[in-house]
DNA sequence: GTCTATACACAGATAGAC
DNA sequence: GTCTATCTGTGTATAGAC
């Protein structure tokens, strides 16, 4: 029979990351985990000696997870404009009606408080999205899938921007458009032509 | 003889701007600024009893500030092209190559560790922009002057979340664009034709 | 108004028993 | 591995002298 207890170290990892994609990475403390958990501080520092050593590897587990994805999607037979989708699938399922958004969009917004490691994995992050969307879009734009400047480096960014920017401005208005709607307006802007 | 020197009062609330803007509102603290200061945190307290007090009169202040940029744009001869190009203008100045983002941008990243007070003021001040940028918008899809969707109540979700994401992003990884070029690319993408 | 002194809670972190 | 116990620093906040 299969064990499907899930380990401490795997618990704590879970539960710090929904709590920073929450509150923070300064406004969470492993106290919190504690209590969430029903173990103690001193067990989290077993596993995670820092607060910089757990940030880091999640940050490294959140790429490699959108790293997975994207290759995924890149092997797939999709079309350009399906990729696109896909991919704004993903950062769909990661927004949550409890407040949870991007862990990368909130350690950004803490970028200067962390230490330089934490930081250059965010760069990652962030990097490996700007070249994804950047070759995506080059892609559909030779084949006339896509009603988007040829700057595609240009237009990575701006798009990257739009996404991150909409998890916040849901989150803190909601009487803006949701998270999910702004991604349909930003999709429909890049593929419907006038 | 004009009495060029700033109040303390004064004082605090600039440099707590400052702090907020680059560290975030949990990350800083009343320590930090009664070092800048050369003051007392005992001192800060006498003007600021408590943290959400200063917060909560920052973001007031924050607030009268882009209300009467507003104001004045939509009181000048400008077309809806250089209305929009202002308001651009605007958040550039408040982006700093020091670190410095939009404070609301900030404080949108920490909403749920807010108490409410703070909540409603942040939610006001996004609003304010989103209302600002809708009948902006509006005004210009009518004489042609920008390439958008009838929706002018969705794409100012749009453009809003663009301009909060950028920050965000230039700051986080230098090597995207530039806050200033997204703002241009955006600008850009409203205002030609294809 | 600004200071000294201090209270109190909580943070991240470590040593060592079990 | 998980615990108890403890250390040390820092946080917000207050009382009261000057």
């Amino acid at each position: 029979m299969m064990n499907t207890k899930k380990s401490t170290h795997q618990n704590i990892m879970d539960t710090a990351q929904k709590l920073i994609q929450r509150k923070g990475f300064n406004a969470f403390s492993y106290a919190d985990i504690a209590k969430e958990l029903d173990i103690k501080t001193s067990s989290i520092h077993y596993y995670f000696p820092s607060k910089t050593d757990l940030g880091l590897e999640l940050m490294k587990r959140y790429r490699k997870t959108i790293q997975e994805v994207l290759e995924q999607v890149d092997q797939s037979e999709l079309g350009s404009r399906e990729k696109l989708q896909e991919y704004l699938q993903a950062y769909q399922s990661i927004f949550s009606e409890d407040g949870r958004i991007c862990l990368c969009v909130m350690l950004s917004s803490d970028i200067i408080t962390l230490e330089d490691s934490i930081q250059q994995e965010v760069k990652l992050f962030l990097q490996l999205n700007l070249d994804w969307l950047a070759k995506t879009l080059e892609e559909g734009v030779k084949c006339n899938a896509f009603n988007c400047h040829a700057d595609t480096h240009a237009e990575a960014s701006l798009f990257l921007s739009t996404l991150i920017g909409s998890m916040l401005l849901a989150r803190a208005n909601p009487k803006s458009l949701s998270f999910h709607q702004i991604g349909q307006v930003l999709y429909d802007k890049y593929t419907l032509h006038d």
